[in-house]
RNA sequence: GGGCGGUUAGCUCAGUUGGUCAGAGCGCUGCGUUGACAUCGCAGAGGUCAGUGGUUCAAGUCCACUAUCGCCCA
């Protein structure tokens, strides 16, 4: 084995392995409760960026787990169309070329889409690979594909049928740049800094003025009436009249709304029904005409009159300047309000009335909501349920057709004889009503949304009543980031519900962004992504998967910084060199792995109690999804247990060779075990490492071909040993102090420094340690004295012996002769003295108190009561210590 | 305007049923290189867990309020 780990020589060698051993798709068995994951398909926009990262490291971890566990584990990759983000990339290629889809037409325009997305599918599918994704690539799913574009037709269908999808004119958010209908969630609001525009306008006849306030001046020719509160008396006499709308000069009636605020502004407002939301209510309410006045591209039309062709932006200026002319403007104030941005594009979204398809969204959230109060599914972490139902209980239609190209076009013919539609899963050839042939496709495409909401089941065949559908839906988790909790979870439990009658999952994992070392999220505008790709070729895939999972919990955003990406890189490595030295210590031994468990010494019993310890935590830490810490206690233990101590200890054994038993199989074991402890997240190096340590181990005593498949290490019943453990905790505490005190009066590392070791009833049982003390303290005689004398019995009387006094009151004395600096010795006794008796009086207070000595739990009271003695005695050992060097 | 989250060692963050919870990584200081690993080892310094009040025998951990930063919704 090299000295180091090369993540680079070995990554792609194993995925190709388990890709030809098909690993990773699941055998059907009726008897077993399968696991699955469908993957959120990333968009075909490009390639994956560091939160898709984030996204298969999770979902690796549970499924290569669960697939550990022996149970039928489905994890089912996709891609997603991504409507508008992909036709935007695909358009800009073209304008490239000096080209737009107009040109193209609509038949080439599509071929090129295709294009693309099949070569985004490709670098998508390889960029999954080199994270070491197991997921199922037979069964990896397209939402253009047959399968998934038939559902899509059999729920539009379904829906219109119900009467829950509609044809309606509403006011909806326009995208001027992408010359489309958007979904309020694609709509991002910004507090802008405008202005509040006053306006005279003049009433019919008399000559007086009514002024309203606005902050969309463009909009005044399109306005059709002006309101006011019903209660507001400032305007009793005016109600009724009518206005001269300034520029058009339209007569427009003064209504009464209970819309309108009566502190906005002068408390009179303009009514522009077919550009505001608000207005359009009042309009549907008051039966008042719409009148737009603008174009697909946010440039005024023909009922702007003079201002047709100006865009939104000159023709304020104009119609300001025009007004000012007029002496109509009166006021103008800095004003700051919310404007809606397309978050695709993030221009400024323009509301106007328009006919779109919708789907009536109440009686469909009904359910979803029920099913998440109900626990039939839980979300994690738990706050964001509430996020969650505050958005399902005030839900809003939703607006599913997009003017683009690129997606599922809209299962609707109009018949141009009979004005009838036609709504069919199949192409429709003639009109359902009169049986014309002439009809015409809605040009229109589906909100990719749409598709999205469908992909728990229409992945698994639906809606064909297919075996993976019977037996891998409901699925069981749904991971993925909190920020598409709406757009995507919400829908999806809503649609699955619907389809299938069924959860679409049971669990919900919301995982949180992955932000740069200065915390901003990434994004291409600000150019501090991340490629995946560079990342793991620098640190290793496991290294990266590492940095993005350890030590992060749900729902909470994570820094990746290089100190992470080198620390997981560094554990890689460690592991590898730990492995390494097994190897060639096992080596010369031969092949006898036996583990002689009634032989072991204390140190054996010990890592494999810590072991069982270790396997029990990370065992109940999976199962309730804390992935993040279930990693950050595999390390400690391999780093801060196995490696530091009991590898360190096991080198003496080796290096004498006079142990009758060897620590070998031992080592074997607790690092085979770990390894499959740690495979889920970090699977290249751990079946690197466990077919090295395989081809090691005689024939019989192999596991299977792959770690891939071996099984999750399991706790067993009595594994954990009491006694060894706090056998070698006093000794790792008698190490670890003895090096203090030699860095603490610097010793040179070379020189040997004696030391006399009262440890009262285990002295029996550390005394044959002195070895390990020898070599890991480098403290030569080690001498073990009874502690029953008491210290100053104990103690010659000669010399400024140093005194230290462990915690669990065994001390340890060492002769230090010329080396010690006695003043700085009473200091730190003073302050060691200081400290103990705090901790003796805060103890001593908890048990004089009666409240807690009745109300707290008796072993509580045990264990405080025991602490209290134990940090007694230490007290007094210190005491004596120093009057013994005042003396 | 409504809601949520963060505020813990110099930095980045863990800490899920209140009782070894005061931790990790990185950084820092000192020492160390002939045998797994300098992508390393050993030792150390460093925090009244944002503030105030409350509940409790016991509170980073529960409650209330305050400050501050961030996010979501309207």
């Amino acid at each position: 084995m090299p000295k180091a780990y090369e993540p680079g020589k070995v990554e792609q060698k194993w995925y190709k392995f388990w890709l030809e051993k098909g690993y990773f798709s699941p055998k059907i068995d009726p008897k077993k409760k399968p696991f699955v994951i469908i993957m959120p398909p990333p968009n075909v926009t490009g390639e994956l960026h560091i939160g898709h990262a984030l996204t298969a490291t999770l979902e690796d971890i549970m499924t290569r787990w669960h697939r550990m566990k022996g149970e039928p584990t489905l994890w089912l990759p996709g891609i997603d169309h991504a409507g508008i983000a992909a036709q935007v990339v695909v358009e800009q290629l073209l304008a490239e070329e000096g080209l737009d889809r107009y040109q193209l037409g609509r038949d080439k325009f599509l071929e090129r889409m295709r294009q693309w997305a099949s070569s985004c599918r490709q670098t998508i599918a390889k960029q999954h690979q080199r994270l070491g994704a197991s997921c199922d690539w037979s069964r990896e799913c397209f939402t253009l594909d047959e399968g998934p574009s038939r559902a899509v037709r059999t729920v539009f269908v379904h829906l219109y049928d119900k009467g829950l999808i509609y044809l309606g004119e509403r006011i909806i958010n326009w995208c001027p740049r992408c010359a489309t209908a958007l979904s309020d969630l694609e709509v991002d609001h910004k507090d802008i800094q405008g202005h509040l525009y006053y306006v005279n306008y003049p009433l019919e006849g008399n000559g007086g003025f009514i002024t309203v306030a606005t902050t969309r001046p463009e909009t005044i020719l399109g306005d059709t009436a002006v309101a006011v509160n019903p209660d507001d008396k400032r305007f009793k006499s005016m109600v009724g009249k009518k206005v001269i709308l300034p520029i058009v000069n339209r007569a427009i009636p003064i209504i009464t709304d209970k819309a309108v605020d009566p502190s906005f502004g002068t408390g009179a407002v303009k009514i522009t029904p077919a550009h505001d939301p608000v207005d359009f209510e009042v309009a549907q309410r008051q039966g008042l005409p719409l009148i737009n006045i603008m174009n697909p591209d946010a440039t005024m039309n023909e009922n702007a009159g003079p201002y047709a062709k100006l865009d939104r932006v000159s023709c304020r200026r104009a119609i300001l300047s025009d007004l000012e002319k007029n002496g109509l403007l009166i006021k103008v104030e800095p004003y700051s309000h919310s404007v809606g941005h397309c978050d695709r594009c993030q221009t400024v979204i323009e509301p106007v009335a328009s006919k779109q398809w919708f789907i009536r969204t109440k009686s469909l959230a009904q359910p979803a909501i029920n099913a998440v109060t109900g626990g039939r599914i839980k979300i994690i972490p738990e706050r964001f349920t509430k996020v969650y139902l505050n958005w399902m209980e005030n839900i809003r239609d939703w607006c599913i057709s997009r003017q683009l190209w690129w997606g599922h076009r809209i299962p609707v013919w109009y018949c141009h004889d009979c004005g009838e539609l036609t709504v069919t899963t199949e192409d429709a050839q003639a009109c359902h009503s009169c049986g014309s042939a002439n009809i015409e496709q809605d040009p229109d495409v589906l909100d990719t949304w749409f598709s999205s909401a469908l992909w728990t089941h229409s992945t698994l065949g639906w809606p064909d009543n297919t075996g993976d559908r019977r037996y891998f839906y409901p699925t069981t988790v749904m991971e993925t980031g909190y920020d598409i909790l709406f757009f995507w979870v919400a829908r999806m439990i809503m649609m699955g519900l619907e389809d299938t009658g069924e959860i679409p999952f049971s669990t919900v994992y919301l995982h949180g962004l992955v932000r740069d070392e200065k915390g901003e999220k990434m994004s291409k505008v600000r150019g501090n992504v991340l490629n995946p790709l560079d990342t793991l070729e620098q640190y290793g895939t496991d290294a990266l998967r590492f940095a993005l999972s350890t030590g992060t919990s749900p729902g909470n955003d994570i820094k990746l910084t290089a100190s992470r990406l080198e620390a997981g890189r560094n554990f890689a490595n460690k592991l590898w060199n730990a492995t390494r030295f097994i190897l060639q210590s096992a080596k010369p031994t031969g092949s006898d792995m036996k583990i002689q468990h009634e032989l072991l010494p204390v140190e054996d019993r010990w890592i494999l109690s810590r072991l069982n310890r270790t396997v029990a935590s990370i065992t109940s830490l999976m199962e309730d999804f804390q992935f993040g810490e279930a990693q950050r206690q595999i390390h400690d233990f391999l780093w801060g247990e196995f490696c530091d101590w009991y590898i360190e200890i096991a080198k003496i054994r080796l290096r004498s060779g006079r142990d009758a038993v060897s620590p070998i199989p031992i080592l074997v074991y607790v690092l085979e075990t770990s390894l499959r402890l740690l495979h889920p997240f970090m699977p290249f190096l751990t079946e690197e490492l466990w077919q090295n340590l395989n081809r090691h181990l005689p024939s019989d005593q192999r596991g299977s071909e792959s770690i891939t498949i071996a099984p999750y290490p399991k706790v067993g019943g009595t594994d954990i040993d009491l006694e060894a453990e706090r056998v070698m905790e006093s000794i790792i505490e008698i190490i670890r102090s003895i090096r203090n005190i030699r860095a603490e009066y610097k010793v040179e590392s070379a020189k040997w420094i004696a030391a006399q070791i009262y440890a009262g009833k285990l002295t029996p049982a550390i005394a044959p340690y002195s070895p390990t003390i020898h070599a890991l303290a480098r403290a030569k005689p080690i001498t073990f004295h009874d502690i029953q004398q008491g210290i100053s019995e104990g103690f010659p009387s000669e010399g400024n012996d140093l005194l230290v006094v462990l915690p669990n009151a065994i001390v340890i004395r060492i002769p230090m002769e010329s080396m010690i600096n006695l003043a700085a010795e009473k200091k730190r006794l003073q302050k060691e003295i200081e400290q103990s008796q705090t901790e003796v009086a805060q103890l001593g207070a908890r048990l004089e108190n009666r409240a807690f000595l009745t109300r707290a739990p008796a072993t509580i009271v045990d264990k405080e009561r025991a602490k209290l003695a134990a940090r007694k005695t230490r007290l007094e050992k210190l005491k004596e210590q120093l009057i013994k060097y005042q003396s």
